[in-house]
DNA sequence: TAGCTGTCTGAATCCCGGA
DNA sequence: GTCCGGGATTCAGACAGCT
């Protein structure tokens, strides 16, 4: 079983990690308030959007359109729904770490506020990603659209955070090798997935499918991430992040979800790590110098090179840059200069002559990198 | 031509509809507070996105990105937009019948607040619809997923309005005889649609297809009925509600936009009455990922896949691509590398055995099709 | 003519590490 | 924090021009 950390007991630990792979016990924001700031590397949350909540409802403290007058519990309504929210997300940007993302999922009856206020406390929404579901409810009474979807924010917790984590090249390799869109083809959570108590009916109301949070987890973690879910309930969160390798923990309230989610979990199998392994592209492959190149006599000193089409040709120089007519650069600046551009990526629009064609000098980068992987 | 009403001749008007099937050249506020209670059947309203771009985009071949940077798109903050947004939804909603509804498209950046203000005003939302566009920009520098919807959120103007006008069957019918439902998939506007000054450039930024409002109005108005556009733009709505036997009435501030729509909808023929029926069915096949087979539990990682002979073989990983040795990639690039060729049909290369047979993962990719993956 | 190739474009919040 | 520079990054569709 997944271990089970009552609040209380999270707070009385000296281990500053000993809630990482638990499920927390306790209310959502209490909770979150009791774990170390700038700590997790990714949320998702799937908050209620039933927006009769238990607490005391509030006045709304600005005067509304009076031809709502009559609305007022309405109103009052989403504003404490607005405060929870404000309240939760609040608590969920100091856990989470400046390169870090937050995913939030929800219907047209709460996405909206979700949204707006994401954008009040200054997160940057990165993407909504809508969920198309292959086999909705239908809509029985023929009064509006089959409601076949649902919404998430993808979001970063400030407009200035470059550095999270997107699995841009295995994503667009597992698609075809197109790069992925933001509408997702799923089915809802049934059968064999869906959890049920001993009484045959479903332990909780909107248990989310594995698949759903298996590309989510895949986008934007890499193994052995910790992945934060707010409202845990049956543990979808914490299933998938354990096969997929990443840590997990999870905050719920409700006994019977916790247990529920916490056998689950102790059922799932992580996946070995070659299978885990994640496709990255060329950004993650190591630099190299083009007087590297110059230096292992792959090129040489007063070489010609050109562009694919011999519109542009160039000189290597001694010092590892070329020189074309008046002009000299790096193999970068001088590719953009020659063509009137602002940027030029060298490696690819330089090439040499064999003798039988024109080679990009690319090739030349992946024989220093293919002897670098034999020395380590 | 559509006749078009400076707002100041429409308030001396001794006609109360003197402005049906016309456009008013004024702010969108102050021209929707000219006209009278209660008056219209549908509003589709397009507002400004308040994008928030950054500096320039440049696509890989270096070319720029032409950016919707127009005044009108700018506010000074989410206050800001939030004002305007209240405003003009507040003039919609006395103009509006209470038996109307409105529509309101948006992207992420501003859908959110516009979906929170029109609950905040009371209105009710029926449906968020996403259009999803079949030929959306890619995202160039691979941070992201491909933006490729949009949203509209559908709403009556009173949480207890009943007769507004939904034209289910006729969906339905159109719709192979299934209910339509929230998601909708339709080109960009391009091509001979795209209206184009002398110049050969676009005459607005942003015109929506056609295809898209024939939807929006078939679904929710009658032969007859008036929709309000209160921001016309290039004229869009109005020349389909005109198409489809309907009224309409713009409201639009640039004198550039309301020529080119006046002289667009002058150049529109209304259909007769037996053609207005029926309208668009189903698109084509839907192209199926190699993830979506891991999702669906088809393929799991960890499994061996080989070519038809078995001289090849690889992995499957957790990301949706394959390894084989120290390579890895797609389906399609790791069976071209394997080969030591330039391409490969990754689909048709590879195989599982099922104990009796090598079947190609092809078959898989059928059965998701068919719809029979998952119901277990 | 039909097919092929190259070019252009669309509501876009679009890099990152090291000095 | 800023600045600098290496060098990575795109999909579908319309259209023009050519064979």
């Amino acid at each position: 079983m997944a271990s089970v950390f009552p609040l209380a007991e999270l707070r009385r630990s000296s281990d500053p990690f000993s809630w990482v792979d638990s499920i927390i016990k306790g209310d959502c924001v209490a909770a979150l308030e009791a774990l170390p700031d700038k700590s997790v590397d990714v949320i998702f949350a799937d908050p209620p959007y039933n927006l009769q909540l238990g607490g005391a409802l509030h006045r709304p403290d600005q005067s509304l359109v009076d031809a709502c007058d009559d609305e007022w519990d309405q109103f009052a309504s989403f504003e404490a729904y607005d405060a929870f929210t404000r309240a939760w997300l609040l608590a969920c940007r100091r856990v989470l770490k400046p390169t870090g993302t937050i995913w939030v999922i929800g219907s047209y009856h709460n996405i909206f506020r979700v949204g707006a206020t994401l954008q009040d406390l200054n997160f940057w929404i990165l993407n909504d990603i809508v969920w198309r579901k292959t086999n909705p409810m239908p809509n029985f009474k023929g009064r509006r659209f089959q409601n076949a979807h649902e919404t998430m924010i993808w979001a970063s917790p400030d407009p200035k955070a470059k550095g999270y984590t997107f699995n841009y090249d295995a994503l667009k390799a597992s698609n075809d090798d197109v790069q992925m869109r933001s509408d997702w083809l799923f089915p809802i959570c049934s059968g064999g997935e869906r959890l049920k108590g001993d009484d045959g009916k479903k332990v909780h109301p909107t248990q989310k499918p594995e698949a759903l949070l298996a590309r989510v987890i895949m986008a934007s973690t890499k193994p052995g991430d910790i992945v934060l879910d707010p409202f845990f309930g049956s543990g979808t969160t914490g299933a998938v992040a354990k096969r997929l390798g990443r840590h997990f923990v999870g905050i719920e309230r409700e006994q019977d979800y916790i247990d529920a989610a916490s056998a689950r979990i102790a059922g799932v199998t992580p996946l070995g790590k070659t299978e885990l392994t994640v496709l990255t592209g060329k950004k993650a492959e190591p630099r190299v110098a083009f007087t590297t190149l110059l230096e292992s006599g792959l090129v040489k000193p007063g070489q010609v090179l050109t562009c694919a089409r011999r519109r542009h040709s160039a000189v290597v120089r001694a010092d590892g840059t070329l020189a074309s007519g008046s002009e000299a650069g790096s193999i970068h600046r001088l590719g953009a200069k020659v063509q009137g551009v602002d940027a030029c990526n060298g490696w690819t629009f330089w090439h040499v002559d064999d003798g039988h064609s024109l080679r990009p000098i690319d090739e030349f980068r992946a024989v220093i990198r293919s002897g670098l992987a034999k020395l380590d």
